[in-house]
DNA sequence: ATGCCTAACACCGTTAGA
């Protein structure tokens, strides 16, 4: 059994106290970070180890940044989504967790912070979401030729249909459900991969991310735009998956909060 | 139509987030 999580933090070192208490309680086995904001060096590196978790990650200064944990050792095997030797942003990281004997069948996870992409008429922030989801497209096809239990988690920064979203008309402009975005979405989905979420959830309404403005939170006026995409291997092992509210109930919360996923790996 | 709220950086406001 193999719990993989995922979590947007908006900001690692103001979030430490929620994201340590949130590993206590819900002991996850795989944890993927993103928006960490902060450098590698930054990390708060000890506190994370002494709660049983190897931490990798892929920082930058005061925006983005990517981060893996996982109880069994790791190996990093991609510190940026390939496809464009030009982009520096902090947003692939992608490592082998060996998950240790019975179930000795190594898991890839990777941990994606793909671009917000708005406003949707600037020269260059919707375009570059589009391209890094080609990207995304490309990777994710090259990766189901290994035929692995692979685990691609994230803020992918996609409402993939309509019942992922509060207010259809409040958000008819955004980067998150242009019909750009999704059709590069349902690509990617159509490759292989499976919305863990989706597949045991087929329909309603389950949000990661309500904004901190306009009273979203009290209201469940939020998005599903963190998802768990599952390769076949891994969608087989599939047992339960689900979104944990307690840490954007807390004080000085994220705007998201964690999903995860049961693998009887 | 805009701001709402939060974080980071560096300034006491601006940019970015989604």
């Amino acid at each position: 059994m193999l719990t993989v999580a995922s979590f947007n933090v908006n900001s690692l070192r103001v979030r430490m106290p929620h994201l340590t208490g949130w590993l206590k309680s819900a002991a996850p086995d795989v944890v993927c970070l993103q928006e960490i904001k902060c450098l590698d060096e930054e990390l708060p590196r000890m506190e994370i180890e002494s709660l049983g978790y190897q931490v990798s990650a892929v920082g930058m200064k005061a925006r983005h940044g990517v981060a893996l944990l996982s109880r069994a050792k790791h190996t990093v095997e991609l510190r940026a989504l390939p496809g464009d030797d030009t982009d520096e942003q902090a947003r692939y990281l992608e490592a082998v967790i060996h998950v240790p004997a019975p179930h000795d069948r190594p898991v890839r996870v990777a941990s994606i912070y793909l671009p917000n992409g708005n406003p949707i008429d600037d020269a260059e922030k919707f375009p570059y979401k589009l391209r890094w989801m080609d990207r995304l497209i490309r990777h994710a096809r090259d990766l189901l030729k290994r035929e692995e239990i692979v685990v691609l988690g994230g803020d992918f920064n996609v409402c993939p249909s309509d019942e992922d979203v509060f207010d259809v008309h409040a958000m008819a402009d955004d980067a998150l459900c242009q019909v750009e975005t999704r059709q590069r979405w349902r690509e990617f989905a159509n490759l292989g991969y499976v919305d863990a979420l989706r597949a045991l959830y087929p329909s309603g309404r389950h949000y990661t991310f309500w904004d901190y403005q306009a009273m979203r939170w009290p209201r469940n006026e939020g998005l599903r735009i963190d998802h768990l995409m599952l390769s076949p291997q891994a969608a087989d092992l599939l047992e339960a998956v689900g979104i944990d509210k307690e840490p954007r109930k807390l004080d000085r919360p994220s705007d998201h909060t964690p999903i995860w996923a049961r693998l009887a790996a």
